[in-house]
RNA sequence: GCCCAGGUAGCUCAGUUGGUAGAGCAGAGGAUUGAAAAUCCUCGUGUCGGCGGUUCGAUUCCGUCCCUGGGCA
């Protein structure tokens, strides 16, 4: 195998259960690399069997960086990922390593492929006020404050689209300058690090059997008292608390003692949203992949 | 056997004072510039349980039969 390719980063990307870590650690393994995890559920600690965080055998095999990286209340988002990535990155290259992304957060990868428009970070204070506003009078009305400072990005979204309606007015409120100005300037033109991206092909079938399966063994392993642990320590109201199965068994522990749960119905039923919930979500990183040009892979391979 | 309540989209149900019907969920597709496992957008013909009757017209009213709950025997 020659596997040395280019100067460019291997990420290797796919829908949630195709196989991505597998792949990374065997790639890890045959050309001497080291895994950055672009996984916005993965960064947090304690959140560990409903992410899907790599197993001790398979840190073992390759190491991992970026996971566990914050406490849960520490709100991680792209642009400071992208930040710990590129550190991450180079301190890998610096010790003769090659750095493998690997994860299904593609924003992430995107922001640190590209970079992400210099705008100003999120301010909690400001969303805040969002969220006041779109409460007593209605997301329409925030839209039209948008409209008013910035009607080119007011054009490109939906009145109903609250996160991006907040961020378009909170560049604005902190800068001065207006997202679509921002946005112009920056456009995703710029590569900072070509990048070669590697997938796992599955059939539509199988992959909704991995996703079923690999929930069950979630359950096997304790997901359902991970998260009661989680509640009990106060992290209900943390970002990773929100994400696909953590959100459905928080509201289900919130109704139910974990004690009447095993084998009830209820639990029966969460397990079933879970699974379309999960099954909805890898359809939207489809919609991601779909518009890159990726290498996919038969399960098993390594890319040549 | 009798009484009551139901039988409407894959599921849960709404509705039509008679003009062949619509939400949520599921499913499919899409968007995505510091919330991204988040957030948002688009896509709904189904013998309105069967058969008869009344009517210009019935899923809607009437009769009857079948099915599912619940109650009484």
């Amino acid at each position: 195998m020659k596997l040395r390719d280019e100067q460019r980063l291997w990420v290797v990307v796919g829908p949630t259960a195709s196989g991505k870590t597998d792949l990374a650690v065997r790639l890890a393994e045959a050309i001497d690399g080291e895994i950055v995890s672009a996984d916005s559920v993965q960064v947090y600690r304690y959140f560990d069997i409903g992410s899907g965080k790599p197993s001790a055998e398979e840190r073992e095999r390759a190491p991992h960086h970026l996971i566990d990286c914050c406490e849960p209340e520490e709100a991680l988002d792209a642009a400071r990922w992208a930040e710990l990535a590129e550190a991450a990155v180079q301190d890998i290259k610096s010790r003769g390593k090659r750095p493998i992304i690997c994860g299904g957060s593609f924003l992430f990868v995107r922001a640190l492929i590209y970079g992400l428009a210099p705008a100003p970070p999120a301010d909690p204070a400001l969303r805040e006020r969002h969220r006041a506003v779109a409460e007593t009078h209605g997301r329409q009305a925030l839209y039209e404050e948008l409209e008013r400072v910035d009607p080119s990005r007011a054009a490109e979204l939906n009145p109903n689209d609250f996160v991006r309606v907040s961020r378009a007015l909170e560049i604005f409120e902190l800068s001065g300058v207006p997202m679509s100005q921002w946005q112009a300037g920056h456009g995703f033109r710029e590569v900072r690090y070509p990048a070669r991206l590697i997938g796992v092909t599955r059939e539509r079938e199988q992959q909704d059997t991995l996703i079923a399966t690999r929930i069950e063994k979630m359950f096997a392993a304790g997901w359902l008292e991970e998260v009661a642990s989680l509640l009990r320590r106060g992290y209900g109201d943390t970002r990773p608390m929100g994400s696909v199965g953590y959100r459905q068994l928080a509201e289900l522990l919130g109704e139910s003692l974990l004690d009447e749960l095993a084998g009830s119905p209820r639990l029966q039923e969460t397990q079933e949203a879970i699974y379309r919930a999960t099954r909805v979500f890898a359809r939207r990183q489809r919609t991601w992949l779909r518009e890159e040009q990726v290498e996919w892979l038969e399960p098993g391979a390594l890319p040549s």
